[in-house]
DNA sequence: GCAAATATAATAGTGTTACTATCATTTATA
DNA sequence: TATAAATGATAGTAACACTATTATATTTGC
């Protein structure tokens, strides 16, 4: 399993960087610190210039990974949703029961999310911090449609799609399963957030009731329309 | 009605804004074209330097009323959420039935936004608009905290705070209002930005069906929990 | 082991943005 | 009409988001 685990890569869309940071040490580095940076002092005041002396470089050695900072973003982000895909598929797959199945579902994805050995350069409790506090940075832009239409957005869009389906195997009628698993998406990294920064907006003090809530409401949701 | 409905104002925290932009022509000409370059061009394009260019004056004529752009931000985001709060007071005020009201209020609050006469200066579906593309930003930021100590998102905390006072009405032991009140809010804005941007993610292709989703899901979260 | 290719590092420069400061001019008010 | 207040015009600064160029390591093919 540890061996098998080892060789595991997240495969991200090309067109997010100039060269694959998976590709050198440097690279990898670049990630690394980057992540720690952004979940430090925010992206707003993340600079290359500050990641590449970081990384005992310097800005241009940045550029030569990442054609800017929303880029940079990108990338993080498709790992993010390439890596919960993962996790969403590996935990679900043996459970042929749809209700159980959509469940774990739940759980995987709204849960907090701890570390995976399995990927030594990449922190995903501080990835997870990022994609709680930034989340929708990457796709609130002017340039949305034709970053989506080259693809940047796949792997969020794949993990909608697969949740949808749960929920569609649970009730084939209801004929809102994109919007709630969209909404249960978005949500969950929303309460996170409020959580944290808004605790007067939620009752979610702690984490394992967002999943709660969340488990509740689908539940809800496809018990009353079938 | 007209009459009176002329002498309404959005109270807005006065911290927002250095002068108040309420108090004279420019200071609305400000507001008027900061919505129209913003819904034009989005918030990251926008620059003071050119709004005051497109109200016939210049840069320093605008930091005369902000600091700077993302309180702007703040302005239009407070007084977007004063203004809903003020259409979802009157229109569900003479309601007496609970669940009636929380249907009304679901109305309000979910359906695409129509132009309000009252405001001249405000375009309330340009404003609607900007909410839609950057509605996170106001709150995605370092600041967040502190920002919120000094009151800068009291308006949207208490709409929040009614929704959710409107949903115990209807189920007193429901335990998550105050979550299903902020991911109604949330979610609403976030299924209307998928429908224009990634209509594969939602199954709410026309904006009423935005509302039916979100009905049918809060009945069905109060029907099961009571 | 050496030359060629490649990756990295260092430096400099450009245009834009987000301001701050100062002063001149117009407009309102006492 | 004098005075104050609001507005307009201009200049300047530091940081940022790059681009370009050149120098120096490091790897790779032979």
């Amino acid at each position: 399993m540890e061996r098998l685990i080892r060789n595991l890569k997240i495969a991200i869309n090309p067109k997010v960087f100039v060269k694959d940071p998976e590709s050198s040490d440097l690279g990898k580095r670049l990630v690394e610190h980057g992540i720690g940076l952004i979940d430090a002092h925010g992206f707003e005041n993340f600079t290359f210039k500050k990641l590449g002396e970081q990384v005992g470089s310097n800005e241009s050695s940045v550029y030569r990974y990442f054609e800017n900072k929303h880029k940079f973003l990108l990338y993080l982000s498709s790992w993010y949703w390439g890596w919960m895909e993962y996790r969403l598929v590996l935990n679900t797959l043996g459970i042929a029961d749809a209700e159980e199945k959509l469940s774990k579902a739940l759980e995987i994805l709204t849960q907090p999310v701890e570390l995976d050995m399995a990927f030594e350069h990449i922190d995903e409790v501080a990835l997870n911090r990022i994609m709680v506090n930034e989340h929708s940075k990457p796709f609130l832009t002017k340039s949305v449609d034709r970053e989506n239409r080259e693809g940047y957005f796949e792997p969020y869009k794949r993990l909608v799609e697969r949740l949808a389906e749960m929920i569609r195997a649970v009730d084939g009628d209801y004929g809102f399963s994109l919007s709630l698993a969209s909404t249960v998406l978005e949500g969950s990294l929303h309460q996170h957030f409020l959580d944290v920064h808004f605790p007067s907006l939620t009752n979610c003090k702690k984490p394992e009731t967002i999943t709660r809530f969340f488990k509740q409401l689908v539940s809800a949701a496809l018990n009353q329309a079938s």
